[in-house]
DNA sequence: TTGTAATCGTCAGGTCCCGAACGATAGGAT
DNA sequence: ATCCTATCGTTCGGGACCTGACGATTACAA
């Protein structure tokens, strides 16, 4: 049963709970399914594909940032990969741990310091990527390109606005 | 600047990159972009709305889930809530020691425990989700209902092609 | 130059989060 | 009655995650 977009049981049921609240439905809707494909997605990921790297979600995002940007400030880092600078901390540790990642002082400013992928890490990221694309296309199966493309936009209007 | 959809700095620089590899951007462009969501909605709800209540995102959700559906068995719950069993085993406690959900034995079956939502649980749940459907309303308002509709329509197919 | 405010990354404390291992309970089979 | 075997919720160890506080460093003004 492919493109199956019945709204599930459970949506059903808050709606009937909640619909006497006065609650824009449709907001609701959108949001709460992100939620729960976000969620579904991370951990699946985390399980069949990163675990074999000893990677959590975040330490691979971390690195793909570092990957895609190059050696990048704390600060910076932490905001790009949506954590906040404390958990950095925590993970880039795991990350250099692990020998993926290094950090570099500031050559100016003594409160600076850099982070940047080694050459293991980048390598490890070649590795990984496609194996996360896949899985990516993998729950877009259902999705035409113009679907796709039309989910990308809409979600970039709300990242919009939420920086607003 | 309403409805700004133009594809950020960080998703162009992450195409270049990884164009040469053969990958799916429409998929890359429509999962990293509902993490980004996920990720920034959470954090704001949590920051701004759901620590006047001590609740973290997951507490709320647990407590959304007692609310809509009632009392339920904790596998259930921690599926519905979409986190694993023991990490709910945590997050009932906190409920719990809040005031906001109870357990429950199972008179027939000793290993099973209900947990169910206190009348405290119920009325700050009456209080606090207004609140939320009003972030969710605001992150959602450069979108059309219309709009909204197919958002929760493809994200309900993403979903279903994750369970399968 | 010295005081003050801003900014940096880190640490402390607490919750969330998972998988794996565990004891307890239940349901069959023999 | 006594083994399996399956399933329940909890515990444990380790990492992620946040806010708030902190020491260190820098920038700037008096």
């Amino acid at each position: 049963m492919a493109r199956d977009a019945s709204v599930t049981r459970a949506e059903r049921e808050a709606r009937e709970r909640v619909e006497a609240l006065g609650i824009d439905v449709d907001a609701f809707a959108a949001v709460s399914n992100i939620f729960r494909v976000a969620n579904a997605v991370r951990n699946y990921t985390e399980r069949t594909l990163l675990s074999e790297f000893s990677l959590s979600f975040s330490g691979f995002t971390v690195l793909w940032v570092l990957w895609v940007w190059g050696p990048k400030e704390s600060r910076a880092l932490a905001e790009e990969s949506g954590i906040s600078k404390s958990t950095l901390t925590g993970v880039v540790k795991t990350l250099e741990r692990l020998g993926f990642a290094a950090r570099k002082p500031h050559a100016m400013d003594g409160r600076r310091v850099f982070v940047q992928a080694t050459r293991e890490g980048i390598s490890t990221m070649r590795r990984i990527f496609p194996h996360f694309n896949e899985i990516e296309a993998t729950v877009t199966r259902d999705l035409s390109a113009r679907e796709k493309e039309g989910l990308a936009r809409m979600l970039r209007i709300m990242l919009h606005t939420l920086e607003s």
